[in-house]
DNA sequence: CTAGGGTTAG
């Protein structure tokens, strides 16, 4: 180990008097104890236990990283040398302040010195830059590194994944083998790590045998790793099998697998099965429960995420109730998975509500708030907050762009989004992404201003994406601009998009248009690219227990009353004015069962049974695999205007809450 | 001085 030159260093490292004042210090208030102006370092209690209250010393929770800083520069003003381990120590609790400035000046107290070639001081810099999201200096650091240990590896490989470059920290990784650096555990984790993130089963199973060669699999952070790995990408089985096997688990394990059913959701082959993992993460969570282990702020919000997946806002409040008991409701990230559960769930009162009462507020935590908003068709609310976020200090990122101006999009608001828009770029300097040409598309669509949605796209000069192109086709279509549908069609066509939605809508477009030659073209192509049919189904739990349907399905045990009550309600709601769009259309791509009646698509069945199976002014809550179509979206409106009850359709775009007549969704399905 | 599990999007 180098050790630091004899150079006197009293005083050379001043603490800003100010750096109290820091933001991420004041958050942090609360672990100090009995903080007042002459005393913010907490001398008193330190003085009445008698030492250091031993969590100065350790990882966890409640550990104070300003006495130890107070305590580096008494150090300094008693004369006394720190060493390169100790310079380590004291950069880690900066990185736990995620206080740039005093990082910034231990940084130059170690240039001054010339020790930043040193091992253990390196590795401290090195993960303290990326703590604070600096990948760039992070890897600075690790270069100048002159003899770079294992330690010094893992720590750039895990800057790498923690600054979303999983990529780059794999090439490290191979960097590190060819120096004949041998990895341990940890090196081995945090690459494992790494490949759940690019769910690269392939380079994750080499890793697993060479943490069989080099004897490491009785870690349990290593088993967990590579268990979450087959999760993420997966391989249940494979995962099962380790978890079975595992003698010891740790509340790592539990969360791992709740989080992994839970994410696999969105990978599931089909719709069924992605409903089947929800379930599956719910059942594993049960389970830890009954096992007496604790569960923990991880739990929670992967739980939670889960529920907002299955719209399963009964069991997300029991959730709640449990942690409001267990005290982790004043954890931001929990926080932001409740108020995420109840927006998707079609609760934004008790979104609000939740949020109101978190007293730390993140950019996500208001951008889950604003989305929620936008989503329910309150755009105002929206934008209020969005102007509140800022009164707050709060940088907004690209995602609470995505709101805002979806936001304004629902609402028509031309003027606003294009100011935001602007605001975005010139005073945030955030790049435009896909998702904001979207929203912006989506606005002129929406007021049928078809021919500034394509202005838009040349003035801006960007290719647009599949579902950028299909929301013009479609807004072409329902706007009876057939030559310009006809066009974004073909652009959509020539992307050939993976999604057999997109195919249905083209298709649907032809065959309203009668272009039979330009449908079998459609259907050709589909064929070609083998993509996965579509079905219908829609999921409705009721007290615990989770009914599905199928269009035209007849094998419920009450089907004969589902029918009847359909037919009664189609009669009751024609004489309200509703009209059925008996335009039969595409709704799966099968070759077999093209055609299908709107009638009797999956939503409606599931409502007519929640109608006969729920109390009377009970809402709705129904989970769709596919978007509505627009005869059942305009069918739902009459419904809840009839039965006076709230119906909540999560589909496969989006979130339609009907009210009275209503719809939250601002009538987007009407484009298809 | 280095690890495994978590939150926001059209």
């Amino acid at each position: 180990m180098a050790s630091l030159p004899s150079v006197a260093v009293t005083r050379t490292l001043k603490l800003d008097p100010d750096f109290r004042k820091h933001p991420t210090v004041e958050k942090s208030k609360h672990l100090i104890s009995e903080k007042s102006d002459t005393d913010p370092f907490g001398w008193k209690f330190r003085n009445k236990v008698g030492g250091l209250p031993r969590s100065t010393f350790n990882d966890e929770r409640g550990d104070e990283p300003q006495i130890a800083i107070q305590i580096f520069q008494e150090m300094l003003e008693a004369g006394a040398y720190p060493t390169n381990y100790t310079l380590g120590t004291a950069l880690n609790a900066c990185s736990s302040l995620y206080s740039v400035m005093l990082g910034k000046q231990f940084h130059a107290y170690i240039i001054k010195y010339q020790i930043d070639f040193d091992t253990s001081v390196g590795n401290a810099l090195c993960s303290f830059y990326s703590k604070l999201g600096n990948l760039e200096s992070a890897i600075k650091a690790f270069q100048r590194i002159r003899e770079k240990n294992v330690i010094s590896w893992t720590a750039v490989i895990s800057a790498c994944g923690d600054n979303g470059e999983a990529a780059r920290g794999l090439r490290f990784f191979a960097e590190m083998l060819t120096e004949d650096i041998i990895p341990n555990e940890f090196t081995l984790t945090s690459v494992l790590s790494l490949c759940c993130t690019m769910l690269s089963l392939g380079v994750g199973a080499q890793i697993h045998s060479l943490t069989i060669k080099l004897g490491y699999m009785s870690s349990l952070p290593i088993k967990n790793s590579i268990m979450y790995l087959y999760l993420k990408c997966g391989c249940i089985s494979e995962a099962e099998k380790l978890f079975d096997k595992m003698e010891t688990f740790s509340l790592v394990t539990w969360n791992a697998m709740i989080s992994g059913h839970s994410q696999m959701m969105d990978f599931a082959e089909d719709d069924l099965s992605a409903y089947r993992s929800g379930c599956e993460a719910l059942n594993i969570f049960f389970k830890l429960n009954q096992s007496g282990m604790k569960p923990d702020l991880f739990t929670f919000s992967s739980i939670l995420t889960a529920c907002s997946r299955l719209v399963a806002v009964e069991q997300g409040e029991q959730i709640h109730a449990q942690i409001i008991k267990s005290g982790f409701l004043s954890e931001v990230v929990v926080g932001t998975a409740l108020i995420n559960m109840y927006n998707k769930c079609g609760s934004i009162e008790k979104a609000t509500k939740a949020f109101v009462e978190m007293d730390t507020r993140t950019m996500i935590l208001w951008t889950s708030m604003i989305t929620g908003f936008s989503q329910h068709g309150q755009s105002q609310q929206a934008l209020q907050l969005f102007e509140d976020m800022r009164l707050a200090g709060v940088r907004p990122n690209q995602i609470t762009f995505v709101g805002v101006l979806s936001a304004c999009s629902h609402a028509g608001m031309v003027k606003e989004a294009l100011s935001y828009f602007e605001m975005m770029q010139k005073v945030y300097k955030i790049k435009p992404v896909m998702d904001h040409f979207a929203c912006l598309i989506d606005m002129f669509v929406r007021l049928g201003q078809l021919n500034e949605a394509f202005d838009f796209i040349k003035k801006n000069d960007f290719e647009p994406n599949e579902f950028i192109w299909s929301l013009l086709m479609a807004g072409c279509r329902s706007h009876g601009n057939l030559e310009l549908g006809f066009y974004a069609a073909e652009q959509l066509l020539k992307l050939k998009p993976k999604d057999t939605e997109t195919y249905v809508l083209v298709l649907n477009m032809y065959l309203s248009a009668g272009r039979w030659k330009d449908v079998s073209r459609v259907r050709k192509i589909m064929k070609e690219e083998k993509l996965k049919k579509l079905h219908d189904w829609s999921w409705i739990s009721i007290k615990n227990k989770v009914y599905s349907f199928k269009p035209n399905d007849k094998s419920h045990f009450h089907s004969a009353d589902i029918y009847k009550l359909l037919e009664n309600l189609l009669d009751q709601v024609k004489s309200l004015g509703y009209e059925s769009l008996e335009t039969l259309e595409v709704t799966n791509g099968d070759e077999e069962k093209t055609y299908s009646s709107t009638a009797y698509h999956s939503e409606k069945l599931a409502i007519a049974f929640a109608l006969l199976n729920t109390p009377n002014a009970a809402p709705i809550r129904i989970i769709k695999s596919i978007f509505m179509c627009r005869d059942c979206h305009n069918f739902v409106k009459f419904i809840s205007l009839l039965t006076a009850r709230e119906i909540v359709i999560r589909d496969s775009k989006r979130l339609h809450k009907f009210v009275n007549g209503h719809c939250s969704c601002g009538e987007f399905s009407c484009l298809f």
